[in-house]
DNA sequence: TCATTCTGAGACACTGATGTCTCATTTGAG
DNA sequence: CTCAAATGAGACATCAGTGTCTCAGAATGA
């Protein structure tokens, strides 16, 4: 028995990014399981989406310590870092639509934990000279969130190739659409 | 009396943006009108999305045809519809959260027409040597999606200034992160 | 083997949103 | 002013989703 919290975990991702109101029995019957035993591992709707946030918040950081963006030149950090979250793309993609997360005033600290990393990042990078100086921080963070959101639905509605989804984010969000001389 | 239409569904824009899960009454309320009336103008919730989605959809259309985006050099193209599609952000970001227009097999036509718009003008800038050719231009369309809905997040959270949004978006959208030389 | 624990299926009541209806009131055109 | 049309407020039944419960059956471990 011992039902596999995290895959079912998985499963609710998977089936709420496309359908974000997908039936507790919907959800249920695509992580293989009866509503009665999600009910017994998630006490109601808000809390299964709390722990998907919160399995969500986990693996960015997890991404984000793997990644060791506090080494080497910034850029490279970043490629690292988006090769890393690749795979928790398709969740943020969730999360992000999920506003009814940021509405309360008990937002999930890790959120600003994750954002704190990031934007150390892009200000590591700038006070390098790595970084253009006249794009915020906060503002290069949130286009990292948004592209790897969008990356991912591409991906999902097969208007983009999976292969490309990290490359596509870290080349537009370091160099841009333009062509030019390095 | 005669009720403007156009007033509710921009007042139900600006709700339903911060609050995907408004109740109808709460849709009515904001739109200072009763939930009765809201019920005689958009016969349930659904067209009231489907009209929300259809007025997104014109004045997008309306935004890329004030910005000419056919003339002159890709990128100034870009800066221009950036410019023009600008107001329209907190409605697109709303539209893009609501992952269930597009689940149907009845999809709006009118998103085909604008990426169809969109894809032209990268591929054009392409052709003309201006942007780089390893980013496709169904990518460069998502990419200004995506960018246009974080940024939107971001001012509405209040973490970017509303003057910068456009050159944000066109900024990093064009040029990217890194320094260069141009 | 036995006992414990967990699961699945179904039934149940409850809640909240929705759509519809009525009726008094207000608005605006003629 | 007069009247038709539209609005607001409220009541109402309906319905889908939810949470809880029970009970029988299966899995697990001693």
């Amino acid at each position: 028995m011992a039902v596999d919290r995290e895959q079912v975990l998985r499963a609710a991702a998977s089936l709420l990014m496309r359908k974000s109101s997908a039936t507790m029995d919907e959800v249920a019957r695509a992580a293989g399981i009866s509503r009665a035993t999600l009910n017994r591992q998630f006490a109601g709707r808000d809390a299964l989406v709390r722990a998907l946030e919160e399995l969500g918040i986990a693996e960015c950081e997890a991404a984000v310590a793997r990644a060791v963006i506090d080494d080497g030149p910034a850029a490279d950090a970043v490629r690292r870092l988006v090769q890393e979250l690749e795979p928790v793309a398709r969740q943020l993609a969730f999360l992000y639509s999920e506003n009814q997360l940021f509405e309360g005033d008990k937002q999930n600290a890790g959120w600003a934990r994750l954002d704190a990393r990031l934007v150390a990042l892009f200000r590591r990078g700038q006070e390098a000279g790595e970084f253009r100086i006249d794009l915020s921080p906060v503002w290069l963070t949130e286009a990292l969130y948004g592209l790897l959101v969008s990356a991912a639905w591409a991906v999902c509605e097969g208007r983009v190739a999976p292969k490309d989804l990290s490359s596509n984010v870290t080349e537009l969000l370091l160099g841009g659409a333009l062509r030019t001389q390095k």
